[in-house]
DNA sequence: ATTGATTCAATCTTATTCGATTGATTGCGA
DNA sequence: TCGCAATCAATCGAATAAGATTGAATCAAT
């Protein structure tokens, strides 16, 4: 080991490619939905829970409402989703997806799958480095967690 | 494995997660010396070789000029460096570090090491995660590089 | 030497992130 | 009920990212 504090050999910036190549992955795959890659993640989780609170959906993504407020809006724009105001409580915003956003479910992850059966992803390596930057993200959490 | 689609079970989710977490970890490190995370990237890569253009810089850090250009400028104006055009191609922009910018290396260096003891980070594990993670990029990039 | 292609940083626009504040609404205690 | 605290989404400002274009400077081939 040359220098330890090289760039190369910290985790943080590994982490920082490899974070912008999965956005660029997925934009490649998303292109045709005109979809970003956080409008996604947001996907991925009204699929999973529709119908949810604002608050309910950043507590899942750990995103708070100055960034989920505008993406919310543009993914409504572009028919995603709608954003309703219960009446029982008026404070609140209610995300729910419309029948594209519920429909298009089914062909992005064929189209995922088909991308990733192509280049030959190894499941194995897959689950151990999830499982590994989850205890990397605990590890995180501690500390910058108050 | 209940639904491989959810939204914990996305390996790029978790990275986006590890790389939120990174930049906030780093945020309370570089407070005191009103550095961003970026920004400490790009001290990382001029501590190893100083006095480069711009376009090399970019290269290691895969990054170009329109997120360069304000970031340097912004860096310039903070003290951290200095943007100088070479006579011979003035097309280039050679960046180059202050006094400031080169003695703020051993002080930051000093915070890390002791903020990493303090948490008791296992260096064996953050190699081998580190080593995992160079892997996935090296796919990532197979398939997202022309 | 002049034109035409190439190489650069800079600029512009859009989309996140995120700390901080604001303002509307609700709930709770006196 | 009256007022204060708490809870929300929304807004604001700054800093990345990144695709696309621009314009200056250089190089190459006539």
């Amino acid at each position: 080991m040359e220098n330890k504090m090289a760039l190369n050999n910290q985790l943080c910036f590994s982490i920082y490619n490899a974070n912008r190549l999965f956005g660029r992955f997925y934009q490649q795959i998303l292109a045709p939905y005109q979809l970003t890659y956080t409008q996604y993640l947001v996907l991925l989780a009204l699929w999973e829970n529709d119908q949810r609170t604002l608050h309910d959906l950043g507590r899942e993504l750990h995103l708070a409402s100055n960034t989920l407020t505008s993406l919310l809006k543009r993914m409504e724009t572009a028919g995603w989703l709608v954003r309703l105001r219960p009446e029982k409580d008026r404070r609140q915003l209610i995300v729910q997806l419309t029948e594209k956003g519920k429909t298009a479910q089914d062909q992005i992850e064929r189209d995922l799958s088909q991308c990733v059966s192509e280049n030959n992803l190894d499941p194995t390596k897959y689950q151990q480095l999830l499982a590994d930057n989850e205890k990397l993200i605990a590890a995180l959490r501690g500390i910058v967690d108050k």
